[in-house]
DNA sequence: CACGTCATGTAAACAGTTACATGATTCG
DNA sequence: CGAATCATGTAACTGTTTACATGACGTG
């Protein structure tokens, strides 16, 4: 049966969020979504078809300037309850993750390898800036204090994302030649 | 062109060190391996046969007790120059993460939903759980000290997944109550 | 009026999971 | 002799990426 659409279920709670079209859904998987889940718009459009046969949505015709023709998609009661269904269950798996650079490592037998240091040093460059960028996000979106207590669940995400760079990072430094 | 086949190199990898069967390379995925990527049996024989095919790995049928077959599989020079050039060649774009509880996360607008708490509660025993494993694992597989020195690549990813591990029970931790 | 972005879609290929199928070996 | 494990394979489906395709809007 494949893996279940969970894709599904996140499109479910980011229209709850508000209402959108497939084109502001895409671009959600660029930001602090897309640290724990991808889509892109190719995989998006469908779905939504999909999703809106289930029942699960719906969508309102809208037109900006002189015809450009947009798609409004938001929840049906259904959809709500699928999405608080999906948020209450248990998640008892925990998500498989893949790391090719972390692999690569595996198959670098012995701690002077010639390749081993710079392949260190590209991936402490690539998540530092990873980390930063993070940082900045968090710095913009939450520069209101007030904001983290009706949108917990983005700050907890946005701070994981953080955490989890910030401890690649330490641990990439540890094993750097000075 | 789909994602760029990187079973085939992490198998080359396995190969690499040491001739085996198709289900010894389903098995090596239940371990450290598993935490920084995955496959069943039924991707990796297909695979298999195409590698042969393509010449970077050649196999010997060789018969345990009375007739049951294995096929034993090695790297030709051509699959190794392979292996080589992966390794070596840089890794610019950080493996997309996937995280299907974190994202619930991001569906809980308020501290204070009750389903939080029991969310955080049951992610806190799968990754403590993990974290023991992975630290049995190195215990047994690093007993002998000496082994770190010629398996440097497998003790960094084991270090790697239980540096993760921690951090992420650590990060739970925060946020639960007491 | 050109360029970047907004906006929607489809097609083809590739990657990965689940289920089906079969048989041998080992150990209690 | 039954159950767990070793061992190999295929089929069907689902998930995901890349590429192809089209057109409108806004700005300089």
């Amino acid at each position: 049966m494949g893996q279940r659409n969970r894709l599904q279920y996140i499109i479910l709670g980011l229209l709850n969020q508000q209402p959108q079209t497939g084109y502001d859904l895409a671009k959600a998987f660029e930001n602090e979504i897309g640290e724990f889940w991808q889509a892109q718009h190719s995989q998006i459009y469908p779905l939504l078809k999909r999703m809106e046969s289930a029942g699960d949505i719906t969508h309102e015709d809208t037109v900006t300037g002189e015809k450009l023709a947009k798609k409004q998609y938001k929840l049906t009661p259904t959809g709500y309850q699928k999405l608080v269904d999906w948020v209450s269950e248990p998640s008892p798996e925990l998500t498989p993750n893949k790391d090719e650079f972390i692999l690569k490592l595996y198959f670098i037998k012995t701690a002077d390898d010639p390749r081993l240091q710079p392949m260190l040093r590209e991936q402490y460059q690539l998540h530092q800036a990873q980390l930063h960028h993070l940082q900045q996000r968090r710095k913009t979106v939450f520069a209101d204090s007030t904001t983290v207590d009706h949108a917990y669940g983005h700050y907890l995400i946005l701070d994981h994302a953080i955490e989890r760079e910030t401890h690649y990072v330490e641990w990439l430094a540890q094993y750097l030649n000075p």
